[in-house]
DNA sequence: AATATAGGCAAGCAGGGGCTTGCATGTCAA
DNA sequence: TTGACATGCAAGCCCCTGCTTGCCTATATT
């Protein structure tokens, strides 16, 4: 629970998952790519290797493993919890 | 919107939330005792302090000021755009 | 077999964030 | 007015984290 939050306060790792919503089953190379190409990010291949571990360790992406290849997706169910957890409309309690 | 998910990463600052959520305009000293009592957060009045400038910032916290007083509501408003960046179902993309 | 590709592991660095300490400001009470 | 109370400001410390660098493993390809 504390590692979704903390997935999340990246904004490198919130990009990752807005690559991996808008397509699935991407592997590290194409992640990278774009990331570069659409966010301008230029981090490493290990920096986002490192941003999928924590994301994979909170649940947020799960991974499959094929011969030498690793595909990602995005899974949204560990952000029901936050949703839940606070109201979001304009109640000042 | 950087800042809301920075602020939201930490604890204490959740647990501020919480108790905020549970009793609206509660002071500083006010939220450090139930802090103590309900979570076991000792840390020191200048922490709680700089916790609610980043929620302040964040505009999860709004605040009113009344001669030395300063009195803190939850505001929920903010959330609304986390909610709905990602899917939170269990679809895969 | 040799090379290239996709990814993993580990150590080290640098910056930021949370916390403390000490002092300053402003307001209310006696 | 004097003292107590509620808070603000600022400097310093320490640890955590994101990133890089370098090397290693394993799977394809030719």
């Amino acid at each position: 629970m504390d590692d979704v939050f903390r997935a999340i306060a990246d904004p490198t790792r919130r990009a990752i998952l807005d690559e991996l919503v808008q397509r699935g089953g991407q592997t590290l190379f194409e992640i990278c790519g774009r990331l570069v190409m659409k966010h301008g990010i230029r981090s490493s291949r290990q920096a986002i290797s490192q941003h999928l571990e924590v994301l994979e360790a909170a649940g947020l992406v799960v991974a499959k493993k094929e011969g030498r290849c690793k595909f990602h997706w995005f899974n949204g169910k560990p952000l029901k919890a936050i949703l839940e957890r606070w109201p979001t409309d304009g109640r000042r309690s």
